[in-house]
DNA sequence: CCGAATCCTTTTCGATACTG
DNA sequence: CAGTATCGAAAAGGATTCGG
C-alpha cells in the first residue's frame, strides 16, 4: 500500500505546521469538491461551455440560487470562467479554466472508483443494516 | 481534454436512467467523502490501524461525536473494519479494509492535486474578492 | 476507554417573489 | 435570460452528560 505511506507522510508535514484552518489543502479543497454541486457542475461543464440555463437543465434538481452560488465559488477559485455577451435578453456562458481542467483528471479518478464499487458499497451497507436490525445479535 | 470526454460520456448514461436518487454513484460517493472528517479519518488510517483516541488526537478539531458518527458510517459501507479487544478498560482498533484502501488510490491524486494548485487557488481567490470590493469597476 | 443520548447553535438549501 | 433577496425548514455539528 504505496498510496498510504505516501498519504501519511503528506499528513505529518501538515500536521507539523501551525494549523491556520485554511493552511490545509485537504479541507480547502474538499469542502469545494464535497459541496452536493460542485463536481456535477463540473463533469457538465466538462462537456464544453455552457449557458446558465443549459447547466440549470443538466443538473437534475438544481435550484437557481444553489446554481448561483456554486458557479460563483468555482469563479472564485479560478476553476470556471464567466463571459457575458451582450445580447438581449443577454447570455452568460460559463467554461472551464486551464486549472478547472486540471482538475477533471483527479474527478475521473474518483468516479472511476465509485462506478466500479458502488455495488460493493450499497451491498455492504445493506448487510449492515441487517445485521443491526436483529438488535446486536452479533455482541455489539 | 480527454478526461472531459470520458466524464462527459459517463454522464450521458447516468442521464439515461431513471433518476432513483440513489442511482448516481458520483452523489452517493461524494456525500461521503466530502463531509468534512472523512477524508481526514482515511489519511490517518492509511498510517495503519488505530483506535479511537488515537483518531480523535490525530484529527485536529473533531469532536467524539462526529468520529463515532463517521467511523460508524465508514464500518457500514464496508470501507473500514472494527475490532474489540475486551480488555479492560476495553480497546477498539480500527482498520482499513481492502476496499477502504482501494480509495486510497483516487484520494492520492486529489490530494495531490490540491497540494499542487492550492496557491493558485488562493492567489485567484484573492484576486476575484479585491476586484469585488472595488464595487463593480469590471463591469459585472 | 468507547460511545450513546440530549440539547442547542450554526449552516445549508429549497421555495418564492422580484429586478434588469 | 440570468440572476438577486428574503424567508423558513431541515440538517449538521459542537458541548455536555451519562452508561457499559
Amino acid at each position: 500500500m504505496n498510496a498510504g505511506v505516501q498519504l501519511a507522510a503528506r499528513y505529518q508535514e501538515w500536521q507539523g505546521q501551525p494549523f491556520d484552518g485554511s493552511c490545509c489543502p485537504v479541507r480547502d479543497v474538499l469542502d469545494h469538491i464535497g459541496d452536493k454541486w460542485t463536481v456535477l457542475i463540473l463533469i457538465v461543464l466538462a462537456d464544453g461551455a455552457a449557458r446558465f440555463s443549459h447547466i440549470c437543465r443538466a443538473v437534475p434538481d438544481i435550484s437557481k440560487r444553489m446554481l448561483t452560488q456554486t458557479l460563483r465559488e468555482l469563479e472564485r477559485g479560478g476553476l470556471i470562467t464567466r463571459h457575458v455577451f451582450p445580447t438581449k435578453p443577454p447570455s452568460v456562458e460559463y467554461r472551464l479554466s486551464a486549472l478547472g481542467e486540471s482538475l477533471l483528471g483527479p474527478i475521473v479518478g474518483l468516479v472511476a472508483w465509485a462506478e466500479t464499487h458502488h455495488d460493493e458499497i450499497r451491498a455492504a451497507r445493506a448487510h449492515f443494516d441487517a445485521a443491526l436490525a436483529e438488535n446486536g445479535s452479533d455482541g455489539r
